[in-house]
RNA sequence: GCCGGGAUGGUGGAAUUGGUAGACACGCAAGACUUAAAAUCUUGUGACCUUUUUGGUCGUGUGGGUUCAAGUCCCACUCCUGGUACCA
């Protein structure tokens, strides 16, 4: 009887789940352990390689965890909305919701083979109405919530509407539009319904907002910050614009210090918090009022350098600017309004791409340094951004290398305030000098204070002369919540009068209305103005725009605790139970975007008193990338000649991807094999060869991709070797967090230790060996060994190492030609949770009724650990030149004794003694002479 | 530019607190079994030197330093990689 996976691991699949072997129970005196994925989104391409990485992780902790005593939850869901589904459905009339229902069909069959211990009884789906009607609900808890700047929480609009009523919004500190009014209690009792409503609407945690946004036409929405990247969008690499829309969005700056310093409570990488503090970007500075000369304006300058306000020599406005027109001098008008549009008309990728480009032009108009009362010239330029602090900057270019820049090219003034400025023969300033360290001078009362003193000291004379304040910003926008798309959640609102009213609870889930085609209407609005009848009542008209997909995501770790409730989106007793995630395994591709947003909602959840806990996931581990191998042949430019990638430096050629099945270990091509795949290209194309006749193609790692042609798909190496291969291969190959690419060339050895393990149960004929005999203290010590690394390993979140501990102690034993029951039985355990199926069978042919992965799992008996004698090595002068076995109970100085007495050693001494002896216990001695 | 992470044999990687660097696996080589191949098993495998050796020298990106002892700590640099950027 031989291992044959092909047989045992469909049995076992079909038995735990006949069995409900992985049931997650309702019982809660167990501790409880809640580990998960980033659930995946489910395309039609399927699982490739890279999927599974984590999910070997979290299921290993799983059963694990599991074996150890704990109440585990470990489920999968799907975040099944989302663009290629839809553009799918524009292509083929296809709904959204075939395509993705078939998808995780497809998903779900291909997990089940790897042997997951998911409950699929807690799976959820965003796309489903019965999780999505919790999103919505969710929603509207945020529409009804304003963020109390004093209590540092989100509270109930009706606490504010109290306010309001009583005295006002003159004392209230909320985070809220700037243009909100200030009113009295009198004032307020006087405003229409419609007036309260929208006043309201400006202070709500989700609100309707005219704002610039980046549009991307290609794809025919808007995006958040986070899909943006480097001026193109995140999904196809499309242009995006910046757009003024009206939109809805999330007030998550009002969280900003919460989020920041939430960070402090939780497990996760240093390069991950850091990302997420940069993405927040908290600065302290000073906001400083330069008037306008002639005009009855004031510009509000932020800046990070108070203290450099004698060095002022002229102030930058951005071009999107609303008051320029005000502030333009008729002279200059032709040229500023030429700047303006052409800033205007550039994309976002030409402003990025061609950043060290300086241009700007002179308003004609001056305003003066409220410090020094100097009048400087306003200027407007595109390196001034309107979205981030006022849209209006004091230009130091002594200090600051971008004003610096500026000033030398349009020849504005640069004088020096800080000390250590370097400066030429003539004075004049070389570069600018960005650093706090030093004097200040030419700078008025601040000479000679340090930069930090005179930042201080700025800032209080601004206060007290009500010139300015001290401020602090962030770099953190509010969320942009609408898209432009038919594939997400309705927004469960109507509006009236333009102002939107929340729907009655009873009426969610607002579904999805059926459409005939997915594209936007002829007028340009969404897919969902294509829906007849999407009105409240039959009159009031719905939301046209759908929910990001971030916001499904934001929650779904709640939901898995209380998935089929249909009163609450979780009940309270179970967060209560489960609270945070334990471990959450994931991508870094999501460390701004789905962690800050998830992080966001779960805060407001705890503010409003539905969970009690503010950080979604204590401790995460970001898995890398399992890169796939691409390869690449050349073709000469013009012609349909190939040529073998040794050659292609004699040619000037372009790279081409072809199917990485078609190149050997060599990297020579079958050119039958490319023929046969890509026929219409490749038949009248002549390849030539390398000098020893064959043709080669280059191999370069990149990110698996269909276009690529280098996905590898699990379900080939679950045919080819077993499931249980494929899972401690992964493991093996590296550091979870390490990205690797993915070879086949070492899965040959998890494979044979597979058929190690088995051997040590059944010959090669077949013969049952397990045998019921005393165990020998080696075989003993090589097992416990064992059990102690893995326990610890796992501990700590080491999934490769205890694959290797693994080999060794089955090596051991082969060694031994060990096959005692006493031995192998709690290895089978402690294997258990890496290779479920075949531990399972062994298991059960030992005679066991009970499934293994609902023993105990293994603990060690340091007794078998101990050893009567440790060998030293004995180094002098840092050679090993001898090396004695010494009984652990032996006292440092007899050792000692031992050690200068040592025949060997004293040969290496040469009748020298030693001026120190080291003894390091269990490790070392080292003598210097 | 700024902020993270990293660099160890032919390859993937191990070394947990500063204590015999290279575990484990792949690959390669030799051998056993076989008519043969596959599979399996055994042995060897960092480099160089040497008069065989149980010998010697060097060796964790580069150059310095601390220490009896450094892959590990400190300083400077090179390269790779992830993030991010006219953020005032």
């Amino acid at each position: 009887m031989e291992y044959n996976p092909q047989e045992i691991e469909p049995k076992w699949q079909t038995y735990w789940r006949e069995q409900g072997t992985y049931a997650v129970s309702d019982q809660t005196d167990k501790p409880k352990y809640y580990v998960m994925d980033m659930f995946p989104y489910p395309s039609g391409a399927g699982l490739h390689v890279g999927h599974p990485l984590g999910y070997i992780a979290t299921d290993i902790i799983s059963r694990y965890k599991r074996m150890k005593g704990h109440n585990v939850l470990h489920p999968m869901g799907f975040d099944s909305f989302g663009l290629p589904a839809e553009q799918y459905a524009i292509e083929t009339g296809q709904h959204p919701a075939l395509t993705t229902r078939h998808n995780i069909e497809t998903f779900k069959g291909q997990l089940d083979r790897l042997g997951f211990d998911y409950d699929w009884n807690r799976e959820v789906q965003t796309s489903d109405p019965q999780y999505y009607r919790w999103t919505q609900w969710i929603f509207q808890q945020i529409f009804d919530s304003w963020f109390n700047l004093a209590s540092q929480k989100a509270e109930p609009i009706a606490d504010l509407l109290a306010q309001f009523e009583q005295s006002g919004n003159g004392e209230v500190l909320a985070a809220c539009e700037e243009d909100t009014p200030s009113f009295s209690a009198e004032e307020w009792a006087g405003f229409s319904s419609t007036r309260k409503d929208e006043i309201l609407l400006k202070y709500r945690l989700t609100y309707v907002a005219d704002s610039i946004v980046n549009w991307c036409p290609a794809l025919g929405t808007v995006l958040a910050n986070d899909e943006v990247v480097g001026g193109v969008s995140e999904r196809g690499g499309h242009p995006v614009e910046r757009k003024k829309m009206r939109q809805w969005m999330m007030r998550i700056t009002a969280y900003a210090d919460r989020l920041l310093n939430g960070l402090e409570d939780i497990a996760w990488s240093d390069a991950l918090k850091e990302m997420q503090k940069n993405w927040i970007g908290k600065s302290h500075g000073a906001e400083l009022d330069f008037k306008v000369v002639g005009k009855d304006i004031t510009l509000t300058c932020f800046t990070t350098r108070p203290d450099t306000i004698y060095g002022v020599s002229f102030v930058v406005i951005a071009p999107e600017h609303e008051r320029i027109s005000q502030l333009t001098h008729p002279d200059h008008k032709t040229e500023v309004d030429a700047y303006v549009e052409e800033a205007k008309n550039r994309s976002e990728l030409e402003r990025q791409s061609d950043v060290k480009r300086v241009s700007g032009v002179f308003t004609g108009s001056y305003v003066v340094n409220p410090i020094s009362q100097e009048e400087v010239p306003l200027w407007v330029a595109d390196y001034v951004l309107a979205g981030y602090g006022t849209g209006v900057v004091m230009a130091v270019p002594s200090g600051d290398e971008r004003d610096f820049r500026f000033a030398s090219h349009y020849g504005l003034p640069i004088p020096p305030v800080v000390e250590g400025t370097p400066l030429d023969e003539e004075g004049k300033v070389m570069e600018a000098n960005p650093t706090k360290d030093g004097v200040m001078y030419n700078s008025g009362f601040l000479d000679g204070m340090s930069c930090r003193e005179a930042i201080l000291a700025v800032i209080e004379k601004a206060e007290k002369e009500g010139l300015g304040k001290g401020k602090i910003n962030y770099r953190l926008r509010d969320a942009v919540f609408s898209r432009q798309r038919y594939w997400g959640e309705p927004v469960p609102v109507y509006f009236k009068e333009g102002i939107p009213y929340l729907l009655p609870l009873d009426k969610l889930p607002l579904e999805l209305p059926t459409i005939e085609e997915y594209k936007p209407t002829a007028q340009g609005d969404p897919p969902l103005g294509r829906a007849k009848d999407w009105l409240y009542e039959g009159e009031h008209p719905y939301e046209l725009t759908t929910m990001p997909g971030w916001a499904g995501s934001s929650w779904y770790f709640l939901r898995y605790m209380d998935p089929q409730n249909q009163e609450e989106f979780c009940k309270k007793e179970w967060s209560d139970y489960w609270r945070q995630v334990d471990l959450y395994v994931g991508g870094t591709e999501h460390a701004v975007g789905h962690l800050l947003y998830s992080r966001f909602w779960t805060h407001f959840l705890h503010d409003r008193g539905y969970i009690d806990f503010r950080e979604p996931f204590a401790k995460l581990i970001n898995q890398g990338m399992i890169q796939g191998e691409s390869a690449m042949i050349y073709r000469v430019k013009d012609s349909r000649q190939f040529v073998s990638a040794d050659l292609k430096k004699d040619y000037d050629t372009s790279e081409l991807h072809i199917l990485i099945d078609t190149v050997d270990v060599d990297n020579s091509v079958d050119l039958e094999k490319l023929k046969a795949w890509r026929e219409k290209e490749f038949a009248d194309s002549e390849f030539v060869p390398s000098a020893d006749g064959k043709f080669y193609a280059a191999r370069m790692s990149e990110k698996m991709s269909k276009r690529k042609y280098n996905v590898v798909n699990p379900d080939y190496v679950v045919e080819k070797y077993s499931a249980d291969t494929l899972r401690l291969y992964e493991m093996f190959l590296g550091p979870l967090e390490q990205s690797k690419p993915w070879n086949t060339q070492g899965i040959d050895g998890t494979h044979k230790f597979l058929k190690k393990l088995w051997r040590l149960f059944y010959d090669d004929q077949g013969n049952y060996l397990v045998n019921g005999k005393e165990p020998k203290p080696e075989e003993l010590k090589s097992l416990h060994k064992t059990i102690k690394k893995v326990n610890e390993d796992i501990e700590r979140h080491s999934f490769n190492t205890p694959v290797s501990t693994f080999m060794i102690c089955v090596n051991e034993l082969n060694g031994f030609k060990c096959h005692k029951q006493a031995i192998l039985e709690p290895l089978v355990r402690l294997i258990a949770p890496y290779a479920p199926h075949i531990t399972e069978e062994l298991w059960a042919k030992m005679g066991h009724v009970e499934s293994v992965h609902v023993q105990e799992y293994p603990s060690w008996n340091e007794e078998y650990l101990k050893d009567d004698a440790i060998e030293y090595p004995i180094m002098i002068n840092g050679k090993k030149r001898a090396s004695i076995s010494f009984p652990v109970d032996m006292s440092q100085e007899e050792m000692k004794a031992q050690v200068l007495a040592d025949a060997t050693v004293q040969k290496w001494l040469e009748g020298k003694s030693p001026k120190k002896v080291i003894i390091v216990p269990k490790k070392i001695v080292n003598l210097v002479v």
